[in-house]
DNA sequence: ACTACATAGTGTCTCATAGCCACTATGTAG
DNA sequence: CTACATAGTGGCTATGAGACACTATGTAGT
């Protein structure tokens, strides 16, 4: 069967383009926070090419069920995680003649937020293994397939540059949270710590979230709880984060 | 011949997909500063689909041309202002079932600026007229082939975006510029005043520019030239624009 | 040559908001 | 009841934007 194929022979029989058309697909890079580091979600390929190795969940569009990219985007972050609403964004599209054995190709690559919380990681027939990987270790205990090292490394530096002037990071939290959970999660993204009273007068100020009226107890002080408002999930900052003097 | 034929003939005609594959093509805005507009570069389309209206330039990846997506980008930009150097930068991806007759597709919009100073227009065989239009103009007095309106939209957007925290006007100027002229250019595509010290602190206090030497007469005191430094031309500055209280 | 004027460029105040950091508040754990 | 950890605040400094009046230096008309 053409599993067992090699990926010399598959690349022999590979042959979509009658017409000089490039193969379209959607990447994502789907971001989540757990144990304290910010992960990105990977699937192992259960085909060819880049067959066996770890890639950046995505594919084909499916002219058939997907109306625009964005539809096709949402079918792939919900085919792996289960998840259907969460922070959406497209981040770059990659194009070329090298990037994908099967010839010249046009990936769509965008980025998703989604709270830890409420996932249930799911394979299917295209990847043999799904799993989170802390951004930390990318590059050095695991390389993607094709060009997701560059793919992600877009989506990623699109993730740091927004946290710096906007409240994207409510996105990766559960719908209640306390400000020091959202703090924290700042701080894993930009990977340097932020001044507390700065941080709390910023978002307060910015009138971004409100109280549940619950309390998070558990050690010590009790913290209010937020939730975030209709649009708040996209507040922009007049000023940067700007870090210690 | 070909050209003769109806739209709805030409559609029944085209059958590029044996494959289910989206066409894959590439558009710009290519903004300039004009008459103390901002304006856009259309072009009239000489063939079908859109015959005889007004559309972004761009076109399909030539996969015998093009290693990668800038460099359709590049040859597009080129083969309409003869322009080979200038700002360039990926916007957005649109794709969907609807936006083009010939079937699913996607085009990746791309933002051009280049200076009023360097260009030649010129007509190729896919169009039959080449012009700039106002972007104030757009909407009511033209409007787009496709859904060109709302990628120009996105694009306008992401410059208007952009001005408010980085140097990207600098892009629309000829190599040597006074800081008043700098000024009213990004006054035009604010579409509002900006104060003039605090707009010449921000500019000189970046560091971006450097003096020529030269001054620029002709009308009243002489002001001095400038040019932009390596690296000058996207300077990220880490508070917006305000504008007036 | 002198004066009017337009445009270039500056001095200096206020204001908003980020960083700093010590202080107070309120719970849990022994 | 005390120690301690974590939540949350007060109040200062620093940076850079907005306001706006002021000075500087050319051109143009007579």
């Amino acid at each position: 069967m053409a599993k067992q194929l090699t990926e010399k022979q598959f690349l022999k029989n590979y042959n979509i383009h009658d017409f000089d058309v490039p193969l379209v697909t959607v990447d994502m890079a789907i971001f989540t926070v757990k144990e304290g580091k910010l992960q990105v979600l990977v699937v192992k390929r259960a085909q060819h090419p880049g067959k066996g190795k770890w890639a950046l969940p995505g594919g084909f569009v499916d002219m058939t069920l997907d109306k625009t990219l964005n539809d096709t985007a949402y079918r792939k972050l919900k085919e792996k995680t289960g998840v259907d609403s969460s922070y959406l964004e497209q981040v770059e599209s990659f194009g070329g003649v090298n990037r994908d054995p099967r010839g010249w190709s046009v990936t769509v690559a965008y980025l998703a937020l989604i709270s830890s919380d409420d996932i249930v990681l799911s394979k299917d027939e295209s990847s043999e293994d799904v799993t989170w990987v802390p951004i930390e270790d990318m590059g050095e205990k695991v390389t993607l397939a094709f060009d997701h090292d560059a793919v992600l490394n877009a989506c990623h530096g699109r993730l740091k540059g927004k946290v710096q002037y906007t409240s994207l990071p409510v996105n990766l939290l559960p719908a209640d949270f306390t400000l020091t959970e959202l703090q924290k999660t700042f701080e894993i993204i930009l990977d340097k710590s932020v001044e507390k009273k700065s941080f709390r007068r910023r978002i307060l100020d910015a009138d971004i979230l409100e109280e549940t009226g619950e309390m998070k107890t558990g050690s010590n002080r009790p913290a209010k709880l937020y939730r975030v408002k209709p649009e708040g999930e996209s507040h922009f900052f007049a000023r940067s984060l700007e870090g210690p003097r």
